[in-house]
DNA sequence: CTGAAAGCGCTAACAC
DNA sequence: GTGTTAGCGCTTTCAG
């Protein structure tokens, strides 16, 4: 690398030989100062590649032109949705984004959280974990933040996510309709807002006819423990005639292990996914799944944290619960012995 | 939201009635300072809920702990695994990342470097447009950098990334192994360097036997130009045995537009695909693909640059050209007809 | 062992 | 229309 050293509002007035303060408000095309000396001034900042310092605009109380991003991992493509969608809001609105990953452990949340308060930055939108610390909790109060995807209650009233309830229910509700009823569900353990609201549709729907034995809970992040969990299902004496998902790793992983397994789909076993990933579509006939408006959502919530930080008075509560929508493709039938 | 005032080294000074300077000295655990006051001042501390202020400390000239990532778009998996890579291995160190997303756009390009360059950010991490701004490569050539995945001249001799040569020479020497001489191309326009090597390995193979006919440049990221191209190589009258994809995204193209035409593959056609995402291996009787370390490169870059920001006088070339390796699942087997 | 003071780059009040 | 000055939060001399 060359030039180390950054030019300065300095540089550029020594070179010029005028103040500081001239060439500051020059830069910021103030009125007061003439048409000539701006153009001297402006031009010189370009052949030097002068480029203003948000450090010290930061330190003089100029507000903060960055946003932190918390998510458990990037690579989940609900996560990078989310950062691209901000990534490309803020750009549009001259804010830049800080990514944090927590890896779902909630040192590592206290951590970045920390981090982005050190940083200054304006507002964080954060995927929580399931548990935050004390300290998270009170760090974000010092700061706009809102809740995406997942909910917390101890970390305010701002939220943007999915109808999860809803989502699980009109995958269940499509199996019934089809005439299942000895149902599978895979998802996550509870103790994530989301994995409960998604039990709670999944149960809602299917009332008495929900066997224990047939909710199993894995981690949700994990294709693996998905998988096995599977084969657990598939060996139960009470073997189901359809299977509902409540998370896209356990539905990559149910995906996997039938292929693995030669499952006939879906005359031996109705499936529906959860999201809908590139692959899903030329799974077997096509996989039956709900797909999630996670785009829209994290714009909704980018454009909603740039309205807060301009009206810093506005704090009002604010939930938005997007619906997900079944597409139909050749997973689901209906079952081959009447259940 | 509540305290909008973040706590400073004098709030802490005023209320224990000590010196700025002691305090600063005692959370730095400046030996001079007595056990006891130290401990006093961090008690302070963590009861208000003191957090450095960054800013501050850049402008006094720390150096800075942010690195900045730009890619076209976080979505594409290779980006996303990068990004994961790089915050996580920077999160270890106590780096956090500023992540960019340029759409493939030289302006959106120079736009985020200046907005990086401002914000101080002690290194980048590049994945550059085909044709950078010449403002992009000036501001970047004042700090440290590295490309990653595709390498442009112009911005320096410092990257990572796989040998997308190798990586289509050994797509296409599989094919041609199996006896396939008629075999189809669908790649990136050149002009990214990645795609002038992927084709550059696909025609070393295949020597006088390629058919420029059947090489077809389409955007890479647009899976519906590449279904398009799918269609023009079917239909040509010197219609080919196999194909091979030089882009994640054409790959998916090119399985959704078989998959809908009702292609049996591998008798009527060989495919060989162009990474490995999850859904690949479920895709009929499983894609045969390139499967890339992309973590493991990225991994590199990030721990390479971390090594760059420590040694700030080593600024010696450094390349790495990582191995692709092929992945034979059930796409590919010999041509039906001799071809 | 601790305090006072200077200064990083920038902006804004206050001169002239 | 332009210059001077002060000060943001922090570290770092230089004095005690």
């Amino acid at each position: 690398m060359a030039g180390r050293q950054a030019v300065t509002t300095r540089d550029i007035a020594d070179q010029l030989g005028i103040s500081i303060s001239t060439v500051g408000r020059a830069l910021s095309d103030d009125p007061r100062i003439s048409r000539e000396t701006r153009f001297r001034v402006k031009e010189k900042a370009a052949e030097l590649g002068y480029v203003g310092n948000l450090a010290a605009r930061l330190i003089r109380g100029a507000p903060s032109t960055v946003v932190g991003l918390i998510v458990p991992d990037v690579r989940n493509s609900f996560y990078s949705t989310a950062a691209h969608a901000l990534a490309q809001t803020m750009a549009q609105h001259g804010y830049q984004v800080m990514l944090s990953e927590t890896d779902d452990h909630e040192d590592n949340e206290l951590a970045q959280v920390k981090g982005l308060a050190a940083a200054q930055v304006a507002g964080v939108i954060i995927v929580p974990t399931p548990n935050p610390r004390a300290g998270t909790v009170r760090l974000l109060r010092t700061m706009p933040h809102v809740q995406f995807l997942r909910q917390q209650d101890k970390l305010g009233d701002h939220w943007f996510g999915v109808d999860d309830r809803q989502v699980l229910r009109q995958a269940t509700e499509h199996l019934v309709s089809l005439g299942h009823r000895r149902i599978a569900y895979l998802g996550g353990p509870p103790g994530r807002s989301t994995s409960t609201r998604r039990l709670e549709g999944f149960t809602g729907v299917l009332g008495a006819d929900a066997d224990p034995e047939l909710i199993i809970h894995t981690p949700p992040s994990s294709i693996e423990d998905a998988r096995r969990a599977v084969g657990t299902v598939l060996s139960s004496p009470r073997r189901p005639t359809a299977i509902v998902t409540a998370s896209v790793r356990i539905t990559e992983g149910l995906l996997q292990e039938l292929t693995a397994r030669g499952m006939d789909v879906p005359r031996e076993m109705s499936v529906v996914g959860f999201g809908d990933e590139p692959g899903f579509s030329w799974w077997g006939g096509g996989l039956t799944t709900m797909a999630l408006p996670v785009h829209e959502v994290a714009t909704s919530c980018a454009m909603w944290l740039l309205q807060r930080l301009r009206d810093t008075g506005n704090d009002a509560p604010y939930n938005s619960r997007a619906a997900g929508y079944l597409v139909t493709r050749g997973s689901t039938d209906v079952p081959r012995s009447g259940a």
